[in-house]
DNA sequence: GAGCAAATGTGATGTGGCTTACATTTTAAG
DNA sequence: CTTAAAATGTAAGCCACATCACATTTGCTC
């Protein structure tokens, strides 16, 4: 009964959790949000967790002069207040759609308890779901403990290009939705140096970019 | 069937997980190590997890210097290589015993996962410390991106006395085992900036301390 | 297509904390 | 008690980034 299910590079619980197939266990029915809208707010109680059908959540915070922290944009299939299921009964961030319509597949914790006990890959690929956000935060910790911030905006760019790059002759184009503020906001440091490091990267012809666009000209360079 | 599991500060798992109460589950028998000796190595294969008895165990890893990292102090009825649980097959630490001698008690996966199927409190439990070693880290990572390297000291002060501290007199006293660069390490920094933090703050009459203790003057002030 | 807010670009200036390079003290080992 | 190794102390110099202060561009709204 080996079970390696680590070795999977993605789950996807888009199949799994899509209502259709869960009768009885989630509401079966989505949740349509305006862009802007906020899905929860710090403090709120935590019933369940939230899959992305269709559109893109900001997780937010605010410091305190009132700006906009961005701590994570996900997009379709990928699935947001996950700590509930750790217990946490409280939301500790703001959860934002931000792309118009956002269509969401909540489920509540009850039913999800009663599904990974029921369901062993079920359940396994919960797990597995949370290692994955640990994994991630572990590396971006140590991203931000090692490298300095040229090091941490490179290696930013490389996985959204294993992500989602596509190849274009012999350049990588990667299509994002991110403003720099964001990229500052999410590799930690601030907007003006972010802005800097595109242009030295331009410069040194390793990238191009515009608003919506990174161009990869030598990711190896990266 | 509310569950606010989360509202109780520590999951003691230690009744729970203690083999004497688990015959059939855990192999029954302690794990003796000495001072020193490695639990496991980066890369091996994660059979399980461990809770500490008896002693102190470090989870450590190495820079390219070869310069040892701490990355936690773990002492008794406090788990390691949890992240087994979350389908990570191989080990990506060290995890090294510092006290002599070091009791550990290990449970395989297979018995944890029936375990965590059965009970259903044993495995709110282990969410539940799951969940709370992801908050310590994103508070960690949280402190790190936001705040300079006094402030993180002062708060690590805080959480040890806090965790540890006992009162003396109209001071707080606190024993512990972490030499500067441990301190250095767990917050981000370098060995020479705590000496200097710590001084200052003796300066300032906030802190006095000694190789194994720190003396809090005033808490408020840290 | 005028007007405005948000996003981006770019210089000048300041500084926290890293680096380097030793001195001193404490602990462990023989 | 001696000696070596580990931990702690101190100080000068430097540099990556933050901060501040605007200029310019882009995209949306009316």
């Amino acid at each position: 009964m080996k079970e390696n299910i680590w070795c999977l590079e993605n789950v996807n619980l888009y199949h799994i959790l899509c209502p259709h197939k869960l009768k009885g266990y989630s509401k079966g029915h989505f949740q349509n949000y305006k862009s802007g809208d906020f899905i929860y707010f710090p403090g709120d109680t935590s019933k369940g967790i939230f899959m992305i059908s269709k559109g893109k959540v900001k997780i937010v915070s605010y410091n305190k002069n009132g700006d906009e922290v961005v701590k994570a944009i996900l997009g379709k299939g990928e699935i947001f207040g996950e700590k509930a299921i750790l217990g946490s009964n409280e939301r500790a961030d703001y959860a934002m759609a931000c792309t118009e319509p956002t269509l969401l597949c909540p489920m509540d914790l009850p039913s999800m308890y009663e599904l990974m006990r029921n369901n062993k890959k079920f359940g396994l690929s919960i797990y597995k779901l949370i290692g994955l956000r640990i994994k991630k935060m572990e590396r971006r910790f140590e991203s931000l403990l090692f490298h300095d911030v040229r090091t941490r905006l490179c290696e930013f760019i490389k996985d959204l290009a294993e992500e989602k790059g596509v190849k274009r002759g012999d350049m990588i184009c990667v299509t994002h939705f991110y403003t720099q503020k964001d990229f500052a906001d999410l590799i930690g440091t601030k907007r003006e140096t972010v802005t800097r490091l595109f242009n030295e990267l331009k410069q040194e012809e390793i990238i191009d970019y515009s608003r919506k666009e990174i161009q990869i000209y030598c990711l190896e360079k990266l």
